[in-house]
DNA sequence: GCTTGTTAGTTACAAAAACAACTATTACCA
DNA sequence: TGGTAATAGTTGTTTTTGTAACTAACAAGC
């Protein structure tokens, strides 16, 4: 009979993280699936060319810790959607400076909206000071001290 | 020219929380499937079944929130590897009692030790009044209010 | 110049996840 | 009873992801 330790699953941060990750998520998710049929990824990028503006694929991989390959076919779906346009760098020739349209832009400021909305309503369950610790703490666990 | 607004998605609580949540993941997942070959559905049913005690799939579904096909692949697996043995259930034999065999038992503690130390280590970051605070935004996110 | 190594990005194939449809058993109720 | 609906769990099919191998362009050393 294996006495019980202390331990608990739902205390456990990675686990916990992730609970907490994908609930709060899910509500987001359904706008841009539903609204634009795009997949995480897809929004991820989208997001980071609306907020940061012109980058290669490579910069929003290490922005965004997303391998390669799924940037690589976020990108094509996005291209193929009219919402990105690449352009061949003239310095160096493989790389290509990717943007967003017209198309994308109007996309992206509409989502943005969205998350903006739904941030605050998620916040809105703290206070301003528990919300800073919290952004604080994600950050350190999530690597993201200050710089990047 | 599109004036900044001031979103900033590094702020964007899912985003940021999923950030976290991977990175403080990866640690342990190394460890559960290296020394396993488990994947992450995998060791959910293993540490439930150990920190709960006997449970069915759809217990698992509920308190886990992963759903039933996932849940039902994973437990094959585990009975496969012998960690896991199933028994129908006599009240209703469309329901089947799952827990850990010996082995499921050792490889349980094994890996809760790993994480117990592990967690530690992500704790130790912050001062306890912080780790509670986390908790309890981070139960709350996750829908997880006191019970369940 | 030529070799070797590195970087940007894509493609091919295998593993895993999502989603829908399925079997078997139980519950409800007329 | 008999018929319909609900529940537990599985299986099959399609998407999506992960991993490795690939092409193309540049860089450095000789």
């Amino acid at each position: 009979m294996p006495q019980k330790d202390d331990f608990s699953l739902q205390d456990f941060t990675p686990y916990l993280l992730n609970q907490a990750a994908e609930e709060s998520s899910l509500a987001f998710q359904r706008v841009y699936k539903n609204r634009y049929g795009m997949l995480r990824t897809e929004w991820r990028v989208l997001f980071h060319l609306g907020t940061y503006g012109e980058m290669t694929a490579t910069d929003i991989c290490t922005k965004a810790r997303i391998h390669k390959t799924k940037i690589s076919r976020a990108v094509q779906k996005l291209v193929e959607r009219r919402f990105v346009v690449r352009a061949r760098s003239d310095e160096d020739r493989r790389v290509e400076k990717l943007k967003l349209t017209p198309a994308g832009d109007t996309a992206y400021r509409d989502l943005r909206a969205v998350a903006e909305e739904y941030d605050a309503k998620l916040r809105a369950q703290f206070t301003s000071g528990e919300v800073a610790l919290l952004r604080m703490m994600l950050k350190r666990l999530a690597g993201l001290e200050s710089a990047e």
